[in-house]
DNA sequence: CGGCATCTTGAGTTGGGTCAATGGTCGTGG
DNA sequence: CCACGACCATTGACCCAACTCAAGATGCCG
């Protein structure tokens, strides 16, 4: 497997009504009917990458757009900025996920993006892509694809931000990584958390005290086993439920 | 005049904080370099026009995705349909915008769109678009940056949604509404909401009753005239002050 | 071993939701 | 033209989920 992009069957179909609320659905995966020589293109083109340590910003908002990303290893958050205050995360990317598409529109990137741990990426600078696609309608509507799945995606999360209480969130939220991570063939009842409280609960719409309870109370219901940032999801038919049947049923 | 797409000058810059929290950037604008035998064709393309009554549902979720559509005149909302309950209201439309591209990953569209009002609207069939952008790079650009836009805005939703008080959230919205119609060339501080409370509260995360109250307080506090659907903007600097500082400043 | 960041937990407050009653507005038909 | 009824909006009383402030606890790294 040459590059990163062809991460096949990442495809997964997402069993809840949340399913796609925060769905992991940003992969980069060819079709598999797409031309080798294509793909060789496709090589040539996105053959840089980028190594980052944790911490490390890849894109600041403002920042001139060359490029969309795609994880190779690692874990990303992106943020927007509120000029008066702090930002909020937007969006978190794992392995085989791609961002950056907020900056086609302005040529400049809305939303900052932030290594959480040690990652690479590959650069796919979006110019010479954007050449491909001409030779190549398949590509080209493949991008169209990604574009589209991305506003779905944050359709769903709106959502999700309008009508679901914290609870519901974090259980969506939770089942959501599982389900990333087993689509990548890792576990999907245990992982690590990449990102801290703080992150989580900006980008769920909640305070990170909220986010802490919230688990301590799934803990307490023998939903979870949390300890700092490892998970282990213990009942997951009752988390599922928990997010299917909303209290307050809107 | 030829067609609906022609609409230029649209290009707004917000001048706010949130100007970009729920902007109505999504028209569909030609830049104005655009050669006049590229204009022709999309002519040809989008030649057809479709009337719908005030109520009249567009296109349903789960439909076959077949064409975008841009508001020639009236008013419409997108809406999410939540598979237990009720959906969720993701965006509104007015003269000029476009909207439909949710369903180009699927083939489906992902949500059901309604006209408020009665209502015109120019069907831009997406095969057919999609074959004219192989030949005009510019439109294929230009086409990548609405679509680009309308993953901005969500952001911008989200932060919004994730980040505000419910009177930010609602000063936001009218002043959101003002600079629309203002760029449209109708007052920016007389003007006719054309959703319902219960509507506006879906897309803003808030209830009908809510809404109702905030405008009865803005009202009280001199800021707005509000009579059933016609609003007044008295104190548009109080007003955008509202939305500028967060009393529990995130 | 200490210093720092992160996470947990508690107590008190509040914004917004819920439920319920009332009031306006508009379209329809007698 | 008016009266009825459906729909929408307003307002009040009460409640609860999530926020704020604040104090510890835990784990990490030099």
């Amino acid at each position: 497997m040459k590059t990163c992009i062809h991460v096949h069957k990442l495809e997964t179909i997402l069993p809840l009504t949340f399913s796609c609320a925060i769905c992991g659905m940003r992969q980069i995966c060819m079709p598999p009917f797409a031309p080798p020589e294509m793909l060789e293109k496709l090589d040539e083109i996105i053959s840089l990458r980028k190594r980052l340590k944790a911490g490390t910003v890849l894109y600041h908002s403002g920042s001139s757009f060359q490029a969309i990303y795609a994880v190779k290893t690692g874990f990303f958050k992106t943020e927007d900025v509120h000029e008066d205050g702090k930002g909020q995360v937007t969006g978190f990317y794992m392995m085989g996920e791609t961002f950056g598409f907020d900056g086609i529109d302005t040529n400049r990137y809305r939303s900052t993006s932030t290594a959480l741990e040690d990652s690479e990426v590959c650069v796919i600078p979006f110019g010479q892509i954007e050449g491909l696609t001409n030779e190549h309608l398949d590509l080209k509507h493949h991008f169209s694809k990604l574009m589209s799945r991305e506003i779905t995606h944050n359709h769903s999360v709106i959502m999700f931000l309008g009508s679901m209480t914290g609870e519901e969130r974090v259980a969506a939220f939770i089942l959501n990584l599982s389900q990333r991570y087993h689509a990548r063939e890792f576990s999907r009842s245990d992982f690590t958390l990449r990102m801290k409280r703080e992150e989580m609960g900006s980008y769920l719409g909640l305070k990170f005290e909220t986010i802490s309870r919230i688990f301590s109370k799934f803990q307490e219901e023998g939903l979870l086993e949390v300890h700092r940032k490892s998970i282990r999801i213990l009942d997951m038919e009752a988390l599922t439920q928990k997010v299917g049947h909303s209290p307050r049923h809107l």
